[in-house]
DNA sequence: TGTTTGTCTATTGTAGACAATATTGACTGA
DNA sequence: TCAGTCAATATTGTCTACAATAGACAAACA
């Protein structure tokens, strides 16, 4: 009696997938495709109405958000999409590089060579985005690469983990697309990468990936820095964190101080 | 208009956490001290009326605490605190290492002659502990020593991440303290780690806290081993713990499979 | 006797209503 | 003109009610 078939699509996704998670992964896709800026605010009840559903499950799949790191809940305020500072930005990096350097290691001892030909076929296609001057395309692939690289480390926490800073990254406002003049740069880097996974060095291949994920972060800094001084919006320190953000003002409803979580 | 005058403090509580806040924290609170164990159902009207609210806020808090990787939440079925399988508590101790590793290397650069002195204390204490035998305050202890080197690296995401995975190794039924006999190991690695952060060698303070953790990992799993062969009989002696659970004991209704987040 | 099917109960999923709080804008007085 | 006050409005916090679903048990059938 354990036939186990396999249902239908449409069923098994009702089995599984309640409201909450459905309304999660919407909010989240219009979050990471930008149709929902920084320091938005998700008023409930427009929300609510726009996906046709009450305010309860919606709310569950805000507190989901909120501790995923994508929205920030105020009491008798409201929910807003998040904001990341330089300074969380940079601590994300450097948190990456270690994840990073694990993953490295870990490749270098038990990647197949299935696997690693995949991987050197995305770095090619990379070098052909590179001499294509398609930055977009780039972009995506340079995601896709790490990704793949977490995954195939086989520490599904640590995937976990990685992708909510990703995710969380992606709100780093400044962080867009690279300067073009440093695709070649990091492609070249990607190279070196799978290079010391295919030789089998651990240690070598653990320091590619903290290097390049560092040089990723003085690069996306650098550019961030550019950036601020042509906009001449004061660098905010520690101290003056609270006040409110400058940038958004024109357009975005009440920015709202970033506390970090509530 | 800027008095910003020191509320009160109970005052200031209610100005920022909501009921959800409360009861998130309520719960949280219940499965770490053991009132509440891994397979536990948690029912929402039973809480609900224990708690004496509605069910609205409760089930926000669920989904913050499934989020966080407590609780697994199945559609239809409930909430059930969760179980951490020997796979996934490898996983968070191989992350735990290159997160410490990172936090070996900061320390040994930016900690302070007061800090130096403060985590001495702690290994002081830790040793003392030892001495007595005081597993129990030994445990707490070491807790806290990893907690505030963390803390102390500066590093607000990395020490939030650290302290959920902390969390959520607690889940791990089979970890508790460790065997007395090894807590002089431990103590001294300690004592190392304190050595190498404080002469300022980043690299060996990083390779230190490292291989701290694996070798800490590396005990516990021996020990899980040994106590699986032990009591091959599945262990129920969960069920005398602390105090009174607040869902039925006797009937600990469907362990129910757990797979992971659902 | 074993299997299947129908029904019933407990529990979760969702919606809507009401209470509490913050925000807005007009009004007052200097 | 401007700061301050206060009512009006909008929005969130919480509760209650109802619908949908799963699990348990018993009856019917082979």
């Amino acid at each position: 009696m354990n036939v186990e078939v396999a249902a239908h699509p449409t069923i098994a996704l009702l089995k599984t997938s309640s409201l909450v998670n459905v309304v999660h992964a919407e909010i989240e896709r219009m979050i990471l495709s930008g149709s929902l800026a920084p320091g938005d605010k998700l008023t409930e009840f427009t929300i609510a109405a726009t996906l046709g559903i009450s305010r309860g499950p919606l709310r569950e799949a805000f507190r989901m958000l909120e501790e995923a790191g994508l929205v920030r809940i105020t009491k008798n305020r409201g929910v807003f999409v998040r904001d990341i500072s330089v300074e969380e930005a940079v601590e994300i990096f450097d948190l990456r590089a270690v994840m990073d350097e694990l993953v490295g290691r870990k490749l270098a001892e038990t990647i197949s060579p299935a696997q690693l030909k995949e991987v050197r076929g995305m770095v090619d296609a990379m070098e052909k985005a590179v001499k294509d001057e398609d930055a977009y395309h780039y972009h995506l692939l340079n995601l896709k690469f790490h990704d793949r690289l977490v995954e195939l480390a086989g520490n599904a926490k640590l995937s976990a983990i990685y992708r909510k800073l990703i995710k969380e990254l992606s709100l780093f406002r400044r962080l867009n697309l690279e300067d073009g003049w440093l695709m070649p740069i990091s492609a070249s880097e990607h190279r070196q990468i799978v290079k010391a996974i295919g030789s089998g060095d651990a240690e070598a291949a653990g320091k590619a990936m903290f290097a390049h994920v560092m040089d990723s972060k003085a690069r996306t800094i650098e550019h961030n820095l550019k950036r601020g001084a042509k906009a001449s919006a004061p660098q905010e320190s520690q101290s003056n964190r609270k006040a409110a953000r400058v940038t958004a003002a024109a357009s975005r409803p009440k920015p709202a101080p970033d506390t970090g979580k509530a």
